[in-house]
Formats: structure tokens, sequence, C-alpha cells
RNA sequence: GCGGAUAUGGUGGAAUGGCAGACACCGGGGACUUAAAAUCCCCUGCCCACAAGGCGUGCGGGUUCGAGUCCCGCUAUCCGCACCA
């Protein structure tokens, strides 16, 4: 029999067409099938298209899902557009053309490139965030958070970006710098929308326990949680019937407090100005930190600044002492209280700013030398009272805090990092803010059976210049008459945040088309939760935390049946241009998958992809291992030429195939792709060795590829006649029996040195291996004139002599 | 400063405490060819003319019959957080 070469240009196209005629990766209706829910985050759709590092998660989670089909699964992998967001407003701002339109144009491209790939995509779940058959229900989880008080408005200094003209969150301004236009970040007072988060930042905690995360992932939504445990404690405010509350992780330091501060701006200062001796040095030393930007407050400024609050002096509660208070900007008002008592002996901050202002240290913990630095180590409690003696800081916590809740000076509390998100954007192509500003009723959420919230037709997107969003000077839009009492009322103008549609998008593919929920009860409880959800490092603590805690929200108002809503979260590394640094269109390093597919095939692409290194780790781009990747699939298909017709493994083969199998189908689970690949090069190098390959090899050979290179295998495995339905063929099984080979070779040490190999019996004892191999003359050389201390044997390995 | 990761040939990378460098890329040689491409075969960590041997997993110690792997102490790079009281 002739075979044709290999010619992807012809196969791929075909099986693309194929799979969608058939309809070949819709998950099933049948819900007796075991299931499994494999998801790739949802790509936003940009205007640049795919580069090739866009493509490594969803290959992984191709792979996943065709095995999963094979193993007789029913499988749902679908597929998404998280398509609102300001690079396609800014687009259409500078174009002068609808988002809707640009973000179509987008949609429609990256779903092109994406076949072109061949993932198993069930594409008739296509789900897209700004439709509003899909935002309808953003809005209506918006309005549960809404109705059950998880949604305040506040006035407070924000992170404005001066370039975009939108508010954002902390975790948008990481640094002082713009998440999109990496700009200097400024801070504003505004009003401002925000979810209650922190309310459940325990429970995010806590969830970890109950998934499949990896430490890396979990550790890093730990310290963004940032949760502390210490105490708040009053101090009266000398002359006042204020007490001054502070936040202390150290409250068994108390009796070494000389001096409190407080964050520039702390409240208090302005209630007590008129006593304040010095509130004009305040009032600009206030300015000055103003002034500086995120970057100068926590990058640069390490020396301390600020100064005495004159006429305000705090009381320590426990020794009834007087202490003076200071304005600084190293305390921050946005965490604990937004003031603190200092201990310069035992904080390093402290201690460099009672050191600049000659404030006294107090030493209450034994260690160190507080001439040189603040001690925050162990040690023996002295200089503190009752505290005095006990040396174990668990211990004295304990004890302090006793007495600071018997006395009403305090209380163990806790505090987070983590602050709530800030959940107004000012601009156009967002959700709408289901609400609506009432003079009498005060804000009024718009009825549910009035959803979806229509984003009104506008010309003119480009945010107003004081601050609003461009929905605020739509008249039609914003004037309504409010749903409690008909008077007349204001809509909400501002928009959500990007991250609003991708924290319940996983629940909507489960059931994209209902019209009477956001998914039905049936398909949530069957599909929920997804098993396995890869995606990238960077989503970790923004997209991750604001999911799962939607998902909680809606499992604690029993909208969902499960708590946590991802049992399992993997992430892929980067892939680098070629230079090894991070592709991107301003550094001209970006390759294109169009391209490579057309040099090399999407099957040697996608192989590529899952060879070229540890699947978690960052990795540069080479065109040259690519092609190495084809070179292999060319070899698969000339398999074809050495073909014998038999449906058993052949004897030679026997033990590899089976650990061929064994070895990919674990290294599958464990996203080990290079070395499952590498695996069955090694398996295809052996058959070129034999020089012949029968049916049942190349059957299993062709299973155990098809979920890296589909078309290709796809393709043989209709042209050899191993009947229909390939991807629903029966996932190979291994034999462990079957690997045992009689003979094996080992490696004979010498006081631990490889001195040779011998070729035993694979199932010889330590006794027959210390007689027969010591006597084996090529060991005997390195024997001679020595006395066998000792033989360690390691079956199937190696035997050591311990020779003097 | 805190948290996480990484460090192995010319390159990407393999290696449940058990033969370091699997599998590839690059490079070299050979076969086939009028020739080239493709393909197939061989070589390819370093030192050494060869053999024998020695040296080799960022650095310094340690545990062990045996360490890339475990422990202690460093260095460098990357990522995340950061005056978090």
């Amino acid at each position: 029999m002739e075979f044709k070469a290999y010619d992807p240009k012809q196969i791929e196209p075909k099986w693309q067409k194929i799979w969608a005629d058939t309809h070949a990766f819709e998950a099933l209706d049948d819900h007796t099938m075991p299931k499994f829910f494999g998801l790739i985050e949802f790509p936003y759709p940009s205007g640049n298209g795919l580069h090739v590092g866009h493509p490594r998660s969803n290959t992984a989670m191709d792979i996943i899902a065709r095995k999963r089909r094979m193993q007789g699964y029913n499988v749902l992998f679908p597929i998404g557009w998280d398509a609102f967001g300001l690079p396609t407003e800014n687009y259409a701002i500078k174009n002068n053309v609808h988002p809707a339109i640009v973000t179509k144009k987008n949609v429609d491209h990256f779903r092109e490139q994406l076949q072109k790939i061949g993932f198993s995509f069930d594409y008739s779940r296509e789900v897209d965030t700004t439709d509003p058959d899909y935002y309808k229900w953003t809005q209506w989880i918006f309005l549960k958070l809404f109705e059950h008080g998880m949604v305040f408005r506040d006035k407070t200094l924000v992170n404005y970006c001066p370039s975009c003209k939108v508010v954002l969150s902390n975790e948008d301004s990481q640094g002082g710098k713009c998440d999109i236009c990496h700009g200097d970040v400024v801070q504003l007072p505004k009003d401002v929308w925000y979810l209650r988060i922190t309310k459940y930042a325990d429970k995010l905690l806590e969830g970890l326990k109950s998934v499949e995360y990896p430490e890396n992932i979990a550790q890093q939504q730990v310290n963004w949680i940032g949760k502390s445990t210490g105490a708040f404690v009053n101090f009266a405010v000398k002359g006042t019937d204020e007490k001054l509350e502070i936040y202390t992780t150290r409250p068994d330091t108390l009796f070494g407090v000389t001096f409190m501060v407080m964050a520039p701006e702390h409240p208090m200062i302005d209630k007590y100005a008129e006593r304040i001796g010095n509130m004009d040095a305040i009032r600009a030393y206030r300015e000055e930190c103003a002034k500086k930007t995120e970057f100068e407050r926590t990058q640069l400024v390490k020396e301390k600044t600020g100064l005495r609050i004159e006429g305000l002096s705090g009381i320590n509660p426990l020794t009834g002492k007087e202490v003076p208070i200071f304005i600084s900007d190293y305390v921050m008002m946005g965490y604990g209280t937004g003031a603190i008592m200092a201990v310069p002996a035992h904080d390093q901050r402290d201690w460099e700013f009672a050191k600049k202002f000659g404030i006294d240290i107090i030493q209450v913990i034994k260690g160190g030398d507080i001439e040189k630095e603040a001690y925050t180590g162990d040690g023996e409690m002295i200089n503190s009272d009752f505290l005095n003696g006990y040396t174990n800081k668990k211990d004295s916590i304990e004890r302090v805090l006793e007495e600071i809740e018997a006395k009403g000076y305090g209380r163990a509390g806790v505090q987070y990092k983590m602050k709530d998100w800030a959940f107004n954007r000012q601009r156009y192509w967002g959700e709408p803010i289901p609400l609506i500003h009432c003079p009498h009723c005060g804000v009024v959420a718009v009825p549910y059976e009035e959803l979806p919230l229509r984003l009104p037709d506008v010309d003119d997107f480009q945010p107003g210049t004081d601050g609003k969003s461009p929905l605020a000077h739509i008249e039609s839009y914003v004037n309504c008459t409010c749903p409690k009492c008909g008077a007349a009322a204001q809509r909400e103008t501002d928009t959500m945040p990007q991250w609003a549609g991708s924290s319940w998008y996983f629940l909507r593919y489960c059931d994209p088309h209902n019209t009477e929920a956001f998914a039905s009860k049936e398909a949530l409880d069957y599909w929920m939760p997804v098993d396995w959800y890869n995606g990238g490092m960077e989503h970790v603590t923004r997209h991750l935390l604001y999911s799962r805690f939607w998902h909680q929200f809606l499992y604690d108002i029993g909208e969902v049946s499960c708590p946590e809503p991802y049992m399992k979260r993997t992430a892929q590394g980067l892939i680098l241009g070629t230079d090894g640094e991070k592709m991107s269109k301003s550094r001209g390093n970006v390759v294109n998958p169009d391209d490579i597919i057309d040099d090399i095939g999407a099957d040697a692409f996608r192989l590529y992809e899952m060879f070229m290194g540890a699947f978690d780790q960052a990795i540069p781009w080479s065109t040259n291992g690519a092609k190495g990747c084809r070179k292999f699939l060319d070899r698969v298909w000339r398999l074809q030429e050495m073909l014998v017709d038999s449906d058993s493994y052949s004897e030679k083969l026997m033990a590899t195939m089976h650990e061929t199998i064994k070895k990919v189908s674990l290294d599958y689970e464990a996203m080990k792709f290079n070395t499952a690949i590498a695996a069955m090069m090694t398996l295809v190098n052996e058959m070129y060795a034999i020089g012949s390959v029968t049916k049942a090899e190349l059957k299993t050979l062709i299973q155990l590829l098809n979920p890296v290179a589909p078309h290709i295998t796809e393709e043989m495995w209709e042209l050899n006649g191993f009947g229909s339905g390939m991807m629903r063929s029966e996932w190979p099984q291994w034999d462990e029996a079957a690997m045992v080979k009689s003979e094996i070779e080992i490696a004979v040490q010498v006081c631990g040195k490889v001195r040779g190999h011998i070729t035993i019996p694979a199932d010889m004892t330590k006794e027959q291996a210390e007689k027969e191999l010591a006597a084996h003359e090529g060991v005997q050389r390195y024997l001679a004139g020595k006395n066998v201390v000792k033989t360690i044997y390691v079956p199937g390995r190696l035997v050591n002599f311990i020779a003097k």
C-alpha cells in the first residue's frame, strides 16, 4: 500500500469541518454519564489576535478534555468571550466605530484562529459578556448582592487614572501604576460603589482547604487576603472623652509604647483642629503627603517623616502614662484604624521614627541590641509589670489580652490587607449598574423584571472631563422614574469593571441559552463544580478571588449547590519571545500562530507548545524546536509504510508499549506533557529500530497521541480502518505484568562509583547478587586486594560493593 | 523586607535518594542523489593523542554505601506583595 506524504494543509481543514458538521464536541444531554467540566480562562478578544502564548493553556486543557472523552466522560469544554473592556473602547473612540462592532469583528477573528488550532470546544455554548442576554444575569447577580447588603457607597480616596479617566481598584493600580495604560495613578476623593468582599475574607481563606490548588497559587491568595490576628486597643486622649483606637499584632509589647502615630488623613486631626497648637504645620505636612505619588511613598522614601501633634497625647491604658501623638505617612489610613501605638524597641519602623525624633525607646523583650536596631525576636519579658518573666510570645499575648478585655481597654481582633472591591468605572463599554438615585427613596434597585438594563446607543464614547461616564450625558438614559415611589429619579451612570462578567461565566456555560435563570438548577447540579480550571498566574489574585467570592455568595443565598466553583486549578507558564522577553507588540517579538500553522501545521504547533518544556515554567519560543516536532509527526505518518497486519503487540515491543501507555496516561494527568511526548518519541524510535510496527501498536500509539495531535491521528485512524469515532474510542490500558522483563541490565558500583554494567535475571535475590556479581571478572578487577565489607543491592537498578 | 519559584551540556529541558544529561534543537560525519532538499544511520558534557582514568547539576558545609534530589549556610535571577503596625 502506497501512502501519500503527510499533508496537514489537506488533513486539518478536513477534520475541522467534520468535527463542526457532526457537532462532535458538544456536551451531551445525558446527565447519567460521569461528567467532566474543563475550563480555560475565556479570552479577551483584542484587536491583535492570538500570539503563540495564548494557545498553551487551551492546548493543555484540550488534551485533558479529549482524553476524558476517550475515558467515557461527558465533557463540557466551553469557550466564550470576555469582551467588555477598555482597549476595545479606546479603539472605538479612536476610530469612531461602535465598540459592539469592534467586538464582533475581534471575536470572529479569535474564533477563526482557535478553530484552526483544532480545539475541541463546544462552540454551541459560546458566551459573550457584552451580549445583553448574558449581562442581564451579571446585573441580576449584582442586584442580589445589593439586596443582601453586599453593595455600599462610600466617599473615599480612590485610585484614579488621569489618562484612562477611570477609577481603579487597588488590584488594578498596584505600585501606583494603572494596570491598563501603565501611567501614574493619582488619589482622588470620589463616590465609589464597593462590593463587600472583605466579608468573605475568612470564607475565601477557609475554602482553599477544600480545593486542589498548587501551593504557590494558594499562597498568593493567602497573602493577598493578608489576614493578621492581633488586638484593637483604646488609648484615651488626654483632656477629652475621646478614645484613639489602634490595631496591633503585638499587644504583648504594650508596656514599650513611647508614642503614637496617626495617618495624615486621620479624621481625629480635623475634629480637634482647634486644640492642636501647630495645625498650620500639620496642614502643610498633609498636603505634602497628598502630593507624593504612590511610588515615592512606598518605593523611594524610606526615610521617616512626620511631626508631633501639639496638644494631643494618648494615655497608655495599662500604665496610665502619657505618650505624644505624631502624624506620619508611614501609617496608612486604609489599614487597621489608621493609627498605631509605637514600640520603637521592637518594631523597626517605629525605631527609625524614634531615632529621628529623639523619642524614648523602652525595651520590653530581652535580646538583640536596641541601640543598633529594633529587636523583633522572642525573649523574656521585662519592664512589663504583670508580663515580666513570660518567655513565650503566645503566652504573653494571651495574658495581656485577658487583661485588656477584662478591663475594657480593647479586644482581640483580626485585620485583612484585602480591601473591599471598588466596583464602578466611568466608562461606556461595561455592564450598566442597575441602580437608580431617587431624591426621596435614596438608592433603589432596578426591578429584576426590567433586566437587562441595556447600554444605550451613543455616538460619543469619550469619557467626560468631569470624571463622569459617557452615559451621564445621555438624558434619555439618566432620567427615569423611581420604581418605588414614581418620582422623577436618575440612573446610576457608571458601569461595572471588566472583572464582573468573568466572575460567573462558568455558571452560564452550564446552561447558556436559559432565559428564565442564569442556569437551571438541574444543569448546575450536574455540571458544577468545574473539575479543572487552567489559566494564567496573572489572574490568581484578582479574577480567581473575585469569582470565588461571587460563587460563595451565590452559594450562601442558595443559588448554587457547591461552595467552591473550581475543584482544581493549574497555571501555565508564559511563552516568551525568542529573545527570552515577554512577547509584546512594542518589543516586536510576537510570534503569530497563523504563520506557524501555515508552516508546520496545527498538530505540530500543538505538539511543540506542549513539548517545549515544563508546562508551568516560562519558556522562550524556538521555531527550530517547533520544526523538530513536525519531523516527529512525519515519522509517525511513515510508520504506515512498515505496517504488519497483526492485532497484538509484538514480543519485542510488548514491555515498551505498556510502559508508554502508563507514562503517557499519568503524565497527561500531571500536566507533564513534555515527558509524555518524549515517551512517545522514544516508542517511535524503537519502532524504527525494529523496522516494523503492528496494527495494534500503531492503533495504541495514535490513540495516545490523539489528544495532542488530533488531526493527523484521526486521519490515520480512518486510513487504517480502525473503526468509527476515534474521539470516543476506549483509552488504552496498561498491564503492569506485561512490563516485567526477564533479564535486565544493572549498574555495578564499587564504593559508589559505577564500574560497569551486567545483565542479570530480573528476579535475582540479594544473596545471589552478592555471590555471583562479586565473582564477575569485570568486578573482580576493582575488588582486587580488597575485602567487600558490605553489599547494597537495589533490585533492577544497581549493586554497590563497599570494599576496603 | 515578606512570600513563591528557579539555577543541570552550545540551546530547550529529563531524572520515586540509586547508572546525570532521557527526549529534542543546534553542530559534525556518513549513506542515498548528477546535485540539492527530504529521508535514514552514526557522533556530539568537559579534561586527556587514544585507552585507562579523572572532573562535572550556581557556591560552601553536612547526612548517606550512594545527593541534581534531603538538611544547614550563602549567591544570583525571575514573579508576586510591600512602611500592613
